[in-house]
DNA sequence: TTATCGCCGATTAATATTGTCGGGTATAAT
DNA sequence: ATTATACCCGACAATATTAATCGGCGATAA
């Protein structure tokens, strides 16, 4: 459609949540209790952020996730491209043969679309989210 | 993810098609054998953009479809909300029943992003689509 | 009168997303 | 040491969404 998933939702969510709560470490569990998300779906998402660079994470009891970097230096874009893969706005630029649509016209002009639209995500920080 | 589904493309596609030949109106068939594109899906696609007002029809042997304006006066924005319904950058302003995340604290603050991500698209018309 | 085309709803097929499960490793507290 | 909590990760099943097809009808120009 057009929408983010529920991986990006849950992600920001919980990124949000470790912007506002930062003194310590959360874990999966507690987070997704608090915001009655399925515990092991947020798991996996707060490991892929952790594989990313964008959370750093503590094993064992007392253990849990905090962010890598400050609230203001992760972009909105980086969290959805995590968990998302590259932001593709035209089903073209997906599929690796477009044979379909040789005459595809309107890929290259979408193409500066795109670029404002992440244009729009790369200025958007957690930062913002949590004051916000 | 975060992409045009093929209906918006496919009406993408035909539009700007119809924006660089507007001499005479268009059949689908016409349009999807020279996209490859499925023919009864693209018929499918064109009525709905007539009901929604963006194109006009015509009956008959030669007949078909025409932008039911100018090119410059038919936005992104537009096609894609005909064809998707309104753009809604969250699962949950979708789901009636957010009980699941009663304490959602990204919607707000992603609404004002979602403005500008609209914004991009109300400002991108289907003339810039066929001159670039 | 016929061939072409628009119009529409319902149905099936294909695909993507969500959510679950099982088996691992790390680590702090007791 | 042992235990309980938590991270880690791939594979799988359930769901939801999208794409595509089908069948039947009305309009219109040749």
């Amino acid at each position: 459609m057009f929408r983010l998933s529920k991986r990006a939702d849950y992600g920001l969510i919980a990124l949000k949540h470790l912007a506002l709560h930062g003194e310590h470490a959360h874990s999966a569990p507690e987070i997704a209790r608090t915001y009655n998300i399925p515990s092991e779906l947020l798991a996996k998402v707060l490991q892929r952020l952790v594989r990313k660079g964008l959370l750093a994470s503590q094993a064992g009891p007392n253990g849990g996730y905090a962010l890598a970097r400050g609230a203001e230096m992760i972009t909105v874009i980086e969290v959805i491209e995590a968990l998302e893969g590259p932001l593709l706005l035209t089903p073209c630029e997906a599929a690796d043969d477009c044979e379909q649509l040789p005459l595809c016209s309107i890929r290259d002009p979408l193409r500066s679309v795109k670029e404002k639209v992440v244009g729009v995500l790369v200025d958007t920080t957690i930062h913002e989210l949590a004051v916000n």
